[in-house]
DNA sequence: CACAAGTATATGTGAAGACATATACAATGA
DNA sequence: TCATTGTATATGTCTTCACATATACTTGTG
């Protein structure tokens, strides 16, 4: 269970309640690597506690609703690097969108470009925020900062390559279209408009 | 839900058992775009018929099981359709490597490289097969074939790209690792020796 | 002859993930 | 003042996916 993992990890570096993992670790430091819910994030806290790889306990609050500590225990960082020393199977390839890509010979050539320039768009989306990240999170030189950084440089690799083979499908898109109806100078469509830019943000 | 478009795709191009979605579909054309379970398969076409998307037909056989012979309905088509052309939101970045390299500062130096080698052959291999796929493959100059040679190349720029990444990777931390502890020439350990080949299959 | 592999469908079960909703109170802002 | 946002945990339910197992007959192999 990687979710259980990636939470012990982040009670190895720092005592926390589930609401501070879910909202300073999953929805940041982890974004670009693993998403998780809230409740998945309870519920496996205490599968966790259960377990012993991690213990809680309660602080009173008077304003605030009780919060509930969670630190990683002994055999909770046993566990963790056994775990993180064990290759991991590929995760299986799977991308809704190759399959609508693969089944789209019916659609109109507009769907078709359209489908994709979208993807683009939000792949693009997606890199600017992480270079952004990336700018934030530059400093480090310990052995913690610059794995993070790898990380970072793992989801901006895949993305980057990602627009770059999309962009070269829109040429094979546009090639295939217009050698199948052959349009008169002059009459192009705006279906065939050249991106303006390769690299910045699309927006 | 994905899978069952994809099952709609393929009965779009030919009526089918369950069994051949399995065997003839979703482990060889559909293997680098989506990984299918065989009961997965056997439950997802029940929804289907239910919803009016595929009819069956049972085939009677004397010397075998009977055969349960999905087609595609119109209602199933334009569904399909419809799909296809819907912009899906992007998937989820979720990679457990990812999290044990994040949380990898307290490996060892062998096992930090070691399963980022590990990671790195893997890719090869996947690489490996791709490749031989899309050699097999090569043919047909259709709007169907160029697609799916299409999503083929989405996996091989994958896997390509991921595996320079790692190498990337391999080369940081080799670089960090000799600077925690610097070695005197001659005694450099095996750890840091070079891969010997850059793309070919490391096998 | 025994055993494995191929053809073919189906069910049981459990984990993981997605989404919604309940509870409770404080501070902030329109 | 009314509504929203933030802090904080918890439960319910549904879908998807993974893995195992049952059934049944045939053909090929050692």
């Amino acid at each position: 269970m990687s979710l259980a993992h990636a939470i012990l990890g982040f009670l190895r570096e720092q005592a926390m309640t589930g609401y501070e993992l879910k909202t300073l670790c999953f929805d940041h430091d982890a974004q670009h690597f693993w998403t998780a819910d809230q409740a998945q994030i309870y519920r496996t806290l205490e599968g966790l506690e259960k377990r012993g790889h991690v213990t809680s306990r309660v602080k009173r609050q008077r304003s605030r609703p009780d919060r509930k500590v969670y630190s990683i225990t002994p055999a909770g960082v046993e566990e963790l690097d056994r775990w993180a020393a064990t290759p991991a199977p590929l995760p299986p390839l799977r991308d809704p969108f190759l399959i609508q890509l693969r089944f789209a010979d019916r659609l109109s050539d507009e769907d078709l470009l359209h489908i994709v320039r979208e993807r683009r768009s939000a792949m693009q989306q997606r890199l600017d925020i992480l270079r952004a990240r990336a700018a934030e999170e530059a400093k480090g030189a310990g052995r913690d900062a610059i794995l993070h950084r790898l990380t970072l440089g793992a989801a901006m690799s895949d993305a980057r390559s990602t627009i770059d083979w999309l962009d070269g499908t829109l040429e094979t898109l546009s090639d295939l279209i217009e050698q199948e109806h052959p349009t008169e100078p002059g009459t192009q469509s705006r279906l065939f408009a050249r991106r303006t830019d390769e690299r910045g943000s699309t927006s």
